[in-house]
DNA sequence: ACTGTCAACACGCGAG
DNA sequence: CTCGCGTGTTGACAGT
């Protein structure tokens, strides 16, 4: 599938090019000034200080910095841009100014406080990706399921992610759409066998059916169902996408 | 209190 | 040996 790089020219706005790494290394010590630094600055927002390298057997794995608030936010004219308009080449991604609420900031200090100081305490801080950070992410998953690395970095360095929150959001998403799609099958050839069992008590009084199999339909099973069809990001999905690949392997 | 979601992680595996 | 993948789990968090 052709990879379409030159989608993203946020670098020329950032100026930051592929140096994900740097900037991963520059978060990792951040601090307040630091922040009030990129606020400032042409950067409005900060990447999560995840290690590029930290998944990997051996590191640290208790103590990282990622925490909500540290994740890069887009403006939702943005999220318009990127989320609903077709590609055109050439996109821009705003962002804005974004004010970091005590309790967030305290949080984040904690987590970076953990963060050197490992052993301190084992509390994991999970980043919370910004509603903009995961639509751009969504949307390049409809269109490629897999990416190279230089596509990864690339994409890394537009969203202010690490190469590897990157691989690994794509990972668990590849895995989370096999699983809903896995879950949809099981509940419809659950509900097609009560249903074929169910047809049997089917009441009829005066000529007239007092209740359909449908009606039997568990609780769990209606759930299910509709957790499938439901993705708070699906507007995202643009006009574009076939249906059979929204019927198929998307969600 | 319970449940669902999600990023991060562990583990095993295969490819290069 | 390194890297990325699929898969399952963990822990934080939000919603009910």
């Amino acid at each position: 599938m052709a990879s379409d790089n030159s989608s993203f020219l946020i670098h020329n706005i950032l100026n930051r090019g592929l140096d994900s790494q740097k900037t991963n290394r520059l978060s990792r010590e951040y601090s307040d000034e630091l922040v009030k630094a990129e606020l400032l600055g042409r950067v409005a927002g900060i990447s999560c200080p995840g290690s590029t390298d930290g998944n990997r057997k051996g590191s640290i794995v208790y103590g990282h910095s990622r925490l909500a608030p540290c994740a890069l936010d887009l403006d939702t004219s943005s999220d318009r841009q990127s989320c609903g308009e077709e590609s055109t080449g050439e996109e821009t991604i705003h962002i804005e100014n974004r004010q970091i609420p005590d309790l967030e900031r305290e949080k984040r200090e904690s987590c970076a406080f953990a963060d050197h100081h490992p052993k301190a305490s084992k509390k994991r801080c999970r980043a919370a990706f910004s509603h903009a950070q995961v639509c751009e992410l969504e949307r390049r998953f409809n269109l490629q399921r897999y990416l190279s690395g230089p596509e990864r970095a690339h994409l890394a360095g537009a969203l202010k992610l690490t190469e590897t929150q990157v691989k690994i959001w794509f990972q668990n998403r590849r895995y989370k759409t096999k699983r809903r799609q896995m879950a949809a099958e099981l509940a419809a050839t659950s509900a097609s066998t009560l249903a074929k069992r169910v047809a049997v008590r089917v009441l009829v009084k005066d000529d007239q059916r007092q209740y359909g199999a449908d009606d039997f339909l568990p609780p769990h099973y209606m759930r299910l169902y509709h957790s499938y069809q439901c993705c708070p990001y699906m507007y995202c999905v643009q006009p574009w996408i076939s249906n059979s690949a929204l019927n198929g392997n998307l969600y």
